[in-house]
DNA sequence: CCAAAAGTGTTCTTGTTACACCCATGT
DNA sequence: ACATGGGTGTAACAAGAACACTTTTGG
């Protein structure tokens, strides 16, 4: 192309400003994570426009530059246009970029991960999402494979001293389902009473006056968090 | 500029979707952390091209679509050309954006930190790098403070469960050099026994024959680290 | 011999793990 | 009344903090 000819000609006496470049696409992709009762899964749509016709990729989309404050904004605005979800945990998580990641030349993506909590779950089945086990989805176009897999990593790793996994239930929830939760995140079994103990003393729950019945055989204190915003702690769970 | 002009155009024809919005500006920021005997210090550079020519500033650039293979090999292209540096640690920290933050157009910065470690510091005062402590920086252009904070922010985070600060330090050091950098960085006191005993049973370092007087009344064994990646470990230091 | 920093050992406190036990409900 | 999961208490153990102590050098 005559433009990259030029730019690199542009290049050779541009040292002053290099903006002589290109720009790179720049998009951004989503990864919504939800816990079904066997396994994490990552939310997929199938694609409507080129390149990838019809595949199921990640939810993505470009920065719109009249509108959108940042990527964040552009994360918020794909979950809630195409995923049909407002309010859910969301993320930065990485840059990923290359030249040939997208058939369409150089690009970068901005990933975010977002937690779907299990009662929003019917609305994102109503924009036809497809929920694919985090080890074991097929094939993805791009990149967006690697993409997924460090999105689960990062809520391995910061799941065990923050609040993250409660994202993934509903605003309440029994000290039950919050184990099952994490160990389910962690892949680990956690003993109950060290649980409770820690979960009491990080002081990040408040108990909701009522109880549940339905799920249950004795009925079991419900709870919320204190704070909607995600808690750090500086020991493990 | 022509080019860009062209780049404009070349949009306007070229999408079948959303594509039509243009392109946001692509750059790539470092985040040069030092750790002076006082404090923590940042690398700036005085910006050598428009917007905000002369001011002190992050070293950055634009992505070379022609040659840079992602947006990590344009931030060691930066830190070689603009810095003077090879194989300092450099890790991606967080993407910036917004329609505001550059004078330009809606722009995103991959922003990157990476670690200058002490035998290195003379390579970056070369290339007319001013380092000012991370806390009473001046005023800087774009984000950049928004960006030094979070790079900080990340430093301090990561810094206490894995060997992170040991970049911070040339390839062999004293254990209680080492428990120095720790402290400057966490701005902790560590506990000296306890110390050695963890960085033992982490086994992350390994004695190199010879010792060193110089800095010290008793000579103390000098340590490399066993792996020169990043080791993450999953108690506290 | 003294100062100064390297390096070790021992105690005390704290957090973690494991497990036994009681409680409230549906069947 | 009994099976089931909810919730509490306690004893044994491992990890961490504090601090006193010995060692090796330079002056």
């Amino acid at each position: 192309m005559q433009i990259a000819f030029f730019n690199r000609i542009k290049h050779h006496f541009s040292m002053v400003n290099d903006d002589a470049y290109e720009r790179p696409i720049l998009t951004v992709d989503i990864v919504l994570l939800m816990l079904a009762p066997d396994t994490l899964r990552v939310g997929l749509l199938k694609r409507a426009a080129a390149p990838f016709v019809g595949e199921l990729a990640l939810p993505g989309g470009y920065v719109h530059t009249d509108g959108d404050a940042d990527t964040l904004a552009t994360a918020r605005r794909v979950l809630k246009v195409k995923c049909g979800l407002s309010r859910v945990f969301c993320e930065q998580l990485q840059t990923f970029s290359g030249p040939k990641r997208d058939p369409r030349g150089w690009s970068a993506t901005v990933a975010y991960y977002a937690l779907l909590p299990e009662h929003l779950a019917s609305a994102a089945l109503r924009q036809e999402m497809v929920f694919k086990p985090v080890s074991g989805h097929g094939r993805l176009p791009f990149d967006h494979a690697k993409i997924v897999a460090a999105a689960v990593e990062r809520l391995r790793g910061k799941g065990s001293y923050s609040t993250l996994p409660a994202f993934l239930l509903g605003p309440t929830f029994t000290l039950s389902e919050l184990r099952s939760v994490y160990e389910r995140v962690m892949e680990t079994q956690l003993n109950d009473s060290a649980f409770r103990r820690k979960i009491d003393e990080l002081r990040i729950l408040e108990p909701v006056e009522g109880e549940v019945s339905k799920r249950t055989a004795r009925p079991a204190q419900l709870f919320r968090l204190r704070d909607e915003t995600l808690q750090a702690f500086d020991r493990k769970i």
